[in-house]
DNA sequence: TCGCCATTAGAATGATCGTTCTAGCAGTGC
DNA sequence: GCACTGCTAGAACGATCATTCTAATGGCGA
């Protein structure tokens, strides 16, 4: 049964989410999946590296899925975009400020100290960032524009999360949001004065 | 003499900024600090978490002055911004991407876990916005509209200068550079619109 | 029914954590 | 010269860290 294997990478990615790499214990992340210690290690022979790089690209999938979810359920992308800023605010007020980037407290943490995990938090903005730029660049900007604006987005929303997570309110990062969305409704309307 | 209390700080938020509150010992902020741990807790009785209070304290004040001092240098708050990216992103390169923006690790670690070190960080970033939206207000903007752009721009930095730290290059950073350049460009232009 | 293998279970280990403690040193005021 | 104070110095402490280990358990195929 993966059950067990499963429970282990959400308790930690929950974990890991809050408290950091190194603020996370095993033997707290084995307690609160209600399962020992001895399986943990069963399931994954690399120790804590080897959960923590599992468990970051799981939570790096999920957190797409839940974007792409929020642009596909939108009617365009600035909408889209308005719409991810409010779901994350949203989000962060309903849990308390707890749920906010699976993956930002662990890179911040892990970038100058353990290069494979680096490596793997690098990999997964990376996707972040393919994916938003091809939304763009479906919406008409060049690979250019679509690349720099996506970028900016996701800086935008990973600053956001942290500044309303510190604050405690959502302030910022609905303020944060009409900024994006206004972006990135100038940037369209510039592509159809240039192209039209 | 204080002058040890002072490298105390120093070192430990050069440690703090790399590997976290969780990730850095107390013994290697002493070795590194070329001080007895006996001196530490003579310094700073409240342990680890009054160091870090006064650490992030310092460190927030460093960056806010830096920052200004970059705008103070620039010609106009539009080439401030650029040059303030640039800048991170140069920094990031010389110091092979260990210089950052020594409170975000911190705070995204304690914003869940540590209510008084959570305060220190809100009202540290608080500090930062403040400072840019008065920037930006005597640019021209009307208070709402500076607020909105100041939470933009830092969050804007702070999540590129994840993003760079994360991809080990500084394409990203330079990448919103450019992105937040010509966002407060085209919002001085409309208040110029509105305003004449 | 028996043997096999995946998984459970948690005690044991050595290292390191934050903190406390005692002892000594250097300099100042009397 | 003597007490006093600010600081140095690092050993000692109990807790917790990641990891390893042995033993037992469960269910499935033969």
């Amino acid at each position: 049964m993966t059950a067990t294997r499963q429970r282990f990478v959400e308790t930690a990615a929950a974990l890991f989410m809050q408290q950091g790499y190194a603020g996370s214990g095993l033997k707290q992340i084995s307690t609160e999946s209600a399962a020992p210690i001895g399986s943990l290690y069963h399931f994954f022979p690399g120790g804590k590296e080897e959960l923590a790089a599992e468990t970051l690209q799981w939570a790096g999938k999920a957190y797409q899925d839940l974007v792409e979810a929020v642009f596909v359920a939108s009617p365009d992308i600035v909408s889209g975009v308005r719409n991810c800023f409010e779901g994350a605010a949203a989000t962060l007020e309903s849990t308390n400020y707890a749920d906010a980037c699976p993956i930002a407290t662990v890179a911040l943490e892990v970038a100058s100290t353990n290069e494979a995990l680096r490596a793997v938090t690098a990999g997964i903005f990376d996707e972040w960032l393919g994916m938003v730029a091809g939304r763009l660049t479906a919406a008409g900007l060049t690979k250019r524009d679509a690349k720099e604006l996506a970028a900016t987005l996701v800086a935008a929303l990973e600053g956001g999360l942290l500044l309303s997570r510190a604050a405690r309110n959502t302030t910022a990062l609905r303020s944060i949001g009409r900024s994006m969305a206004t972006l990135v409704e100038t940037a369209l309307a510039h592509r159809r004065t240039a192209t039209t």
